[in-house]
RNA sequence: GCGGGGGUGCCCGAGCUUGGUCAAAGGGGUCGGGCUUAGGACCCGAUGGCGUAGGCCUGCGUGGGUUCAAGUCCCAUCCCCCGCACCA
């Protein structure tokens, strides 16, 4: 009673240990030797690994073991990110006692009791799951050079940081400005997604605020339709609220008092002391500043004193809810139409609220969206604006006809300029709560650093160098064009998380993404600086030139460091040699950011000859067909999985099934089966060693090294284009089901397997599928005397093979599927054929297609010689488009004699078909049947 | 809205770049058979419709087109998913 890990389990470990052991993935650089320098994003190490972390580093570890056996010298290393706010906000939640998270690591994750109280502590949670990420990668059977490991907040890698960040600012790439930002208004700190209660972003969008005036003060009305300025017949105000006044730069505006607590972190405002309840505004009459018309005041309870200014503007030709409550409250209702869409009349408010009767806020809701969406996709200012604005025609001549999205660019533009109004941000989904349980604002930091990635040169080299890059999957290429064309300036800086200080600003940290997009070039030095214990202060911007860039004079830089000069030297070659990046992965969510700052701070730094070759992104994993997730709690740890499944299948299901581009599907009745497919191959190369047959002559041998011949030339196709699926279905499972064919023909036939063609077998397995199940392959290389490392085996070469005889497998097996096919309808023992010797109809037909003609070209050609049904011609037509082109090049110049080869394989026929009998015979016809190549006459009795 | 991806048989999911090998791979489910005391696991077969002969009909979001031939190419249209930033 052995299951099926146990009996492996052994093969795992023992080559993890060997591996460790004669430090097979360690590299060195050979000077003249070709490399591969290849890199996945490192993790953010918040949690243990899961499955899903293991697609990126998989898909780059069977790139890194192929390029190996390809000859080359291979550096595959890694890192972690500790760098921002998200883990110090979880060992928070640890530290209060979140029941959820702490439910999670314990039952979830299954980390120790006594490890759960100390994760409270961030750095210790840190480097905690970063431990489980090593035990996890190594048990996974990942090629990586753990000696260069670092984590982004060591002072050695700030040091670097410091220097690329100098090397931007430099060209200007570092600039400064005003930012809005998610805020909490207790914290006073800013709030992102992980800061929030259920992780929800906050969406800050921007509100036109135009000033209505008063003979005391200003009525800011806040509003996302500024073109619909023309038509607003009255004011919302909330009776309910207190509204005060406040002092804007010099004037006075009416505002709620709750809009006050939320804007004035964004604005400076300040009390005059001035406060009354909204019901008492009522009734006031204010200006509308752009049409000069007069308006009132009036109370409605579903003004939102918390959103934007608590005032907007009533327009009620084109707002459901201004309409609906002017004739609930039994005012006058006068809208005036300012845009017109073709199906809703002249009054679309009114119409809509006709037709759809809402009877609730909610459905009223329902009816501005509806609105919203037809004015702005389909609406255009109607072209009698101008007799709304009392002469002024200036703004309305340039938007009557023109459609809403324009229109409103436009007035809001006009308004800006003119100073009859600003603008006042807000968050759009509000309300959003941080983790303490305030509802956040909206605040714009002074002075926040930016990377400029809007710059139109830099912009402009680094879509040139785009271009000229390797992007897998094609499909990746259009949208990294898409993120380079709207990329601009990006914060840079944020002022709580681990991290490095911001050297111009040290009350700063730079931002996780900044200080992570040139990281693959420390790997190059990583150990060099870890094993001789060189310090942060040593590793000064001349030190970072010379290495990087090989300015400045190696013994000044070395003095000036107090670095051994030649350690120094050590440091630039080991850069050298390795740099530019070969490979570069990800998931596809890192494209719109990290992938994209990957390249543009390369162009920034570095030479040309020193930017990235290529890029590899991958899809997810989804886990029985759901995006894994906490609450969901379907997370499965990898750990776990390895155990479950073994690490060799683990990686199959991960890069295996799944083309790059899309998500790939990990569910337990997969990895089952794969694993079983994978005891199989083991349990017949154990049994494969027993074969005692040495003369290697038969068809059947002929036919399984022709195929795996074949299946070489494929997988080395597949391999080269990173079509990981497909290599893995021709390496893995098509090889599987020749080798079945194999012993089962050749039992047919009384014969034992062959030594030799065995062991081929047996050899280009292992070597094709130690990219992706390294173990089994390893064991299997052994188990044929294989010297070395698998690892380090070369690639099998492309070879000639037979076509001949795997055709003659393909009309096999053809014949076999016709006999089965006629079995279903007609039951019989005995089976009689008989076959068509016409070579030159055939090649007649397969000359017709090569040419480009049709089925006519084709009939035209032979009716000039002889006469034969076209019934039959149509058939062979069709049987001969169905031919692979090295079979129908090979019918052209060879004989073929179908006769001959269906009597030497009758035993096998037999046995696949269940006949008790096969007849076969020389002539053509039978009892009306006729024969055409490729195709014989069956007749079943 | 803009940008990217996608709609395939009961379900999941390949294929469409290079039209014919596609009634459409591979799973799952279901049905039948084997194994088993039984169940599970495993193995074999079937799984659009019709048909006592390898065939015919219908079919790959919807509508049209190109072609001897279209899941595959072209046009139009509907629907779904993801990204739009300062967050790892």
């Amino acid at each position: 009673m052995t299951n099926d890990i146990d009996e492996f389990s052994s093969i795992y470990g023992k080559w993890e240990a060997e591996w460790e052991k004669n430090r097979v993935h360690n590299a060195e650089p050979e000077p003249g030797r070709k490399k591969f320098f290849v890199t996945a994003a490192f993790p953010y190490p918040n949690s243990p690994p899961h499955i899903g972390h293991g697609r990126t580093y998989v898909t780059a570890d069977v790139l890194a073991r192929y390029k190996r056996s390809r000859g080359y010298n291979v550096l595959f290393p890694m890192g972690f990110h500790f760098t921002g706010t998200p883990i110090i906000t979880m060992a928070d939640d640890i530290a209060k006692g979140d029941k959820e998270l702490i439910d999670i690591f314990e039952n979830l994750y299954k980390i120790p009791k006594d490890v759960i109280p100390k994760l409270a502590d961030p750095l210790y949670m840190a480097n905690y799951f970063k431990g489980e990420f090593e035990r996890g990668f190594r048990k996974l059977g990942l090629s990586i050079d753990w000696r260069r490991e670092f984590t982004s907040i060591n002072p050695e890698f700030s040091a670097m940081v410091v220097w690329q960040f100098s090397k931007l600012k430099g060209k200007n790439f570092i600039v400064t400005g005003e930012h809005p930002v998610g805020w909490c208004p207790i914290h006073n700190t800013p709030v992102g997604m992980h800061d929030t209660k259920s992780d929800v972003e906050p969406e800050i969008g921007e509100f036109t605020v135009i000033f209505f005036q008063s003979e005391d003060g200003v009525f800011p009305v806040a509003t996302l339709r500024p073109e619909t300025i023309f038509g607003a017949t009255n004011l919302w105000i909330n009776p309910k609220e207190d509204y005060i006044k406040v002092e804007v730069d010099g004037s006075n505006w009416w505002i709620s008092r709750k809009a006050f607590q939320r804007l004035s972190f964004q604005m400076n405002m300040k009390e005059t002391g001035v406060a009354l309840k909204g019901a008492e505004l009522v009734g006031r009459e204010v200006m509308n500043p752009v049409t000069g018309n007069k308006v009132k005041v009036i109370g409605a309870s579903f003004v939102d004193p918390k959103t934007a200014t608590g005032v907007v503007m009533s327009v009620p030709a084109h707002a459901p809810f201004d309409y609906y409550y002017l004739l609930k409250e039994g005012k006058n209702v006068n809208p005036i139409p300012v845009i017109e869409v073709n199906s809703l009349g002249e009054i679309p408010a009114k119409k809509i609220v006709e037709d759809k009767k809402p009877k609730n806020d909610e459905q009223l809701e329902e009816a501005t969206k509806e609105l919203y969406r037809l004015e702005f996709n389909t609406g255009k200012m109607r072209k009698d604006l101008g007799k709304l604005v009392n002469g002024n025609t200036e703004l309305t001549s340039m938007i009557a006809e023109q459609p809403v999205p324009k229109a409103r660019d436009v007035v809001k533009k006009f308004i800006l300029e003119k100073g009859l109004g600003t603008k006042v941000l807000e968050i759009m989904n509000r309300p959003v709560y941080c983790r303490c349980g305030n509802e956040i604002v909206v605040h714009v930091v002074k002075d926040q650093w930016f990377i400029d990635y809007g710059n139109a040169e830099w912009k402009k080299t680094a879509k040139e160098y785009l271009s000229a890059m390797q992007i897998f999957p094609q499909e990746a290429r259009k949208e990294f064009e898409a993120v380079f064309d709207w990329l601009d300036r990006r914060a840079c800086a944020r002022t709580r998380g681990l991290g490095t200080p911001f050297p111009w600003d040290r009350k700063w940290i730079i931002e996780s993404l900044s200080d992570s997009t040139i990281y693959m070039a420390f790997y190059c030095v990583a150990h060099i600086i870890k094993e001789n214990e060189i310090r942060a202060s040593q590793l000064s911007q001349s030190l970072w030139d010379y290495v990087f860039l090989g300015i400045g004079d190696p013994v000044k830089v070395s003095e000036e460091n107090k670095i051994d000069r030649q350690l120094l030297e050590r440091m630039r070659d080991e850069f050298v040699y390795w740099y530019p990046l070969d490979s570069r992965h990800s998931g596809k969510d890192l494209i719109a950011n990290h992938l994209s700052f990957f390249v543009f701070n390369h162009v920034a730094v570095f030479p040309r000859e020193l930017w990235p070759k290529s890029i590899v992104v991958n899809g997810f994993i989804l886990y029985e067909g759901k995006k894994m997730s906490k609450s969901l709690r379907n997370i499965v740890p990898l750990e776990q999985a390895i155990k479950k499944y073994g690490p060799d299948t683990v990686r199959l299901v991960l890069v295996g099934v799944a083309d790059l581009w899309s998500d790939a599907n990990f569910t337990d009745d997969l990895a089952k089966s794969i694993n079983s497919k994978l005891k199989k191959i083991y349990q017949s190369a154990k049994e494969g060693l027993d074969t005692n047959r040495k003369r290697y002559c038969t068809l059947q041998d002929k036919w399984l090294s022709s195929i795996v011949k074949k299946t070489v030339k494929k997988v080395s196709d597949e391999m080269e284009t990173l079509d990981f699926r497909g290599a893995v279905n021709d390496a893995f499972f098509m090889m599987e089901r020749y080798y079945d064919e194999y012993l089962e023909w050749v039992r047919s036939v009384g014969q034992e397997p062959n030594q030799e063609v065995i062991r081929e077998f047996f050899e280009n397995l292992a070597i094709m599928l130690s990219p992706f199940a390294p173990y089994i392959s390893e064991e299997i290389w052994h188990l044929y005397g294989g010297q070395g490392f698998v690892i380090n085996a070369k690639w099998p070469e492309n070879k000639e093979y037979d076509v001949n005889v795997l055709l003659i497998k393909y009309y096999i097996d053809s014949v076999i599927s016709d006999i089965q096919s006629i079995m279903e309808i007609k039951k019989g023992k005995t089976a009689k054929l008989t076959f068509s010797d016409n070579m030159k109809l055939l090649r007649t037909c397969i000359n017709s297609l090569e040419k480009g003609g049709g089925f006519k070209e084709f009939v035209r050609e032979v009716v000039k010689e002889e006469r034969i049904d076209v019934k039959a011609l149509q058939r062979l037509y069709d049987v001969v488009t169905q031919l692979e082109p090295e079979f129908r090049k090979f019918l052209l110049e060879n004989e073929f004699n179908e006769y001959n080869i269906i009597r030497d394989n009758l035993e096998f026929i037999k046995r696949r078909t269940g006949m008790d009998k096969i007849e076969i015979s020389e002539g053509t016809n039978l009892t009306g049947k006729v024969a055409i190549p490729l195709r014989p006459a069956i007749l079943l009795e």
